[in-house]
DNA sequence: TGCCCGATTAACT
DNA sequence: GTTAATCGGGCAA
């Protein structure tokens, strides 16, 4: 069985967390999958929520790493990110898309007759998939309702600039797991 | 206080 | 390609 993780994981530069986040099974109440997307955010860019500093539906990103900060996006959908690198430095990874694998019934049920590729495909689309809402905003990742695996083995990723994003448009934190149908939009070029 | 916009998605034409 | 759904934050007044 693959190494569980610990909140020390969290504590390093973002973008690095970002990168070994790709291929780490994420599971929320033994649902979820391989996660094949993030996207890494820092406090001093200014696409961050945390860039003008704290606020009540930001504050779990200005605490320690190793925490989920969840925020409604659009409205509508709910995000799911981790939060990194040394408390206070308010930076986070949002987790874009996952391969589902585990729990494809109670997925399919919350997010009715999509097919598997659509499942996680997308930040919103993954937390409807796996129930996360705004209840789960600042729970630890190292206890249940999460478990987060350590990838095995070689792992090949590819980065690109972020999405649906305004601002930093030209940072290329966004990352991926080489080859894989579940992103929720293709690296280009795509090799 | 009010108005605009966004780390999105699905359902249109 | 375009647009509605829908709400918290930023910023102008």
């Amino acid at each position: 069985m693959p190494e569980l993780l610990s909140l020390t994981f969290f504590s390093h530069s973002v973008n690095k967390v970002a990168r070994q986040l790709i291929g780490t099974t994420l599971l929320f109440k033994g649902v979820g999958g391989r996660i094949v997307e993030v996207e890494a955010y820092h406090h001093t860019d200014p696409a961050a929520h945390s860039f003008r500093g704290p606020t009540s539906r930001n504050a779990v990103m200005f605490g320690p790493p190793g925490y989920a900060y969840v925020y409604r996006s659009y409205g509508i959908h709910w995000c799911l990110n981790f939060v990194c690198e040394p408390e206070g430095s308010a930076s986070a990874v949002l987790i874009r898309a996952i391969e589902p694998q585990t729990g494809l019934a109670a997925m399919r049920r919350r997010r009715g007759l999509a097919d598997e590729r659509l499942l996680c495909a997308g930040p919103g689309r993954l937390c409807e998939a796996l129930g996360i809402t705004h209840a789960h905003n600042g729970l630890a990742l190292d206890a249940p309702p999460f478990e987060l695996f350590a990838r095995t083995g070689r792992t090949e990723i590819v980065t690109g600039p972020r999405i649906c994003i305004t601002k930093a448009v030209d940072k290329p934190w966004r990352y991926g797991l080489k080859g894989s149908r579940f992103l929720s939009k293709p690296f280009s070029p795509e090799a």
